[in-house]
DNA sequence: TAGGCCATCTGGTCCT
DNA sequence: AGGACCAGATGGCCTA
């Protein structure tokens, strides 16, 4: 584990800390961060309504934004006001008054773009389980991303095994109701009730495409 | 002071 | 044509 990891795993919360490093050990936030950009959905299909109802929630508050700054123009654009001069190219001054004024229109909605995007970061930041707090620095973007995926991973997880436990419950219930049933045996046997604390690493390799940015290998020691 | 993180600018590409 | 998306460059801020 690198000083960055460490970094991460200080500012979540303890229950979530907790569940991390007891079911994947001391790389579990490695774990989702080896792999590239695959697809946990394939392989753990969450429900879509909720997905639906967020990704409707985020357009909803982005057509809310539009409408409140009167659609495309902003102040920013409206007047050519520069956020930050300091970066202009040097033949930005040398081009016509109206290729300059587009390409401020274009920088004004490239910024908005961004604030967008970072809006929808820190509704992810939210409902992730780490310390929220004023005295513990916010989750960086990447951070952000990568446990994301991980708590997603392990609420999948969570999910399947359930799963598994209410089928065998009802197993268990159908065949002690028969006078003629074998004894089960005991809870927890792999035999009669497999519990996979490896089906989630089998998945991610299943899942794992390669080619994956070599950015995302920088956080974790589990590089390709 | 170096390195990490971030916001912004910019030009290119793709899509509608 | 215009907008969305992307990646590289740049400069500022903060922390170890």
């Amino acid at each position: 584990m690198n000083a960055r990891e460490e970094n991460l795993l200080k500012s979540i919360s303890g229950d979530a800390l907790l569940d991390l490093t007891q079911r994947y050990g001391q790389s579990a936030l490695a774990f989702g961060a080896g792999r590239g950009a695959e697809s946990p959905a394939r392989c753990y299909p969450l429900a879509p309504a909720a997905a639906a109802a967020a990704a409707a929630d985020f357009l909803s508050s982005r057509a809310a934004k539009a409408g409140e700054s009167g659609g495309e123009h902003t102040s920013d654009d409206d007047d050519g006001f520069e956020l930050d001069a300091r970066k202009r190219s040097p033949a930005f001054h040398d081009k016509p008054k109206e290729q300059r004024s587009l390409r401020l229109s274009i920088n004004a909605r490239e910024r908005r773009r961004m604030h967008d995007l970072n809006d929808a970061l820190d509704g992810l930041r939210a409902v992730i389980p780490y310390a929220h707090s004023p005295s513990v620095r916010k989750l960086s973007k990447i951070a952000t991303l990568l446990l994301a995926k991980n708590y997603i991973l392990m609420q999948a997880q969570a999910l399947e095994e359930m799963r598994r436990l209410v089928a065998y419950l009802n197993q268990g219930q159908a065949v002690t109701s028969s006078p003629v049933a074998p004894a089960l045996a005991p809870f927890g046997q792999a035999a009669v009730y497999p519990f996979t604390g490896a089906a989630l690493a089998s998945c991610a390799e299943k899942c794992a495409y390669p080619g994956s940015p070599a950015s995302l290998f920088k956080h974790c020691g589990d590089k390709p």
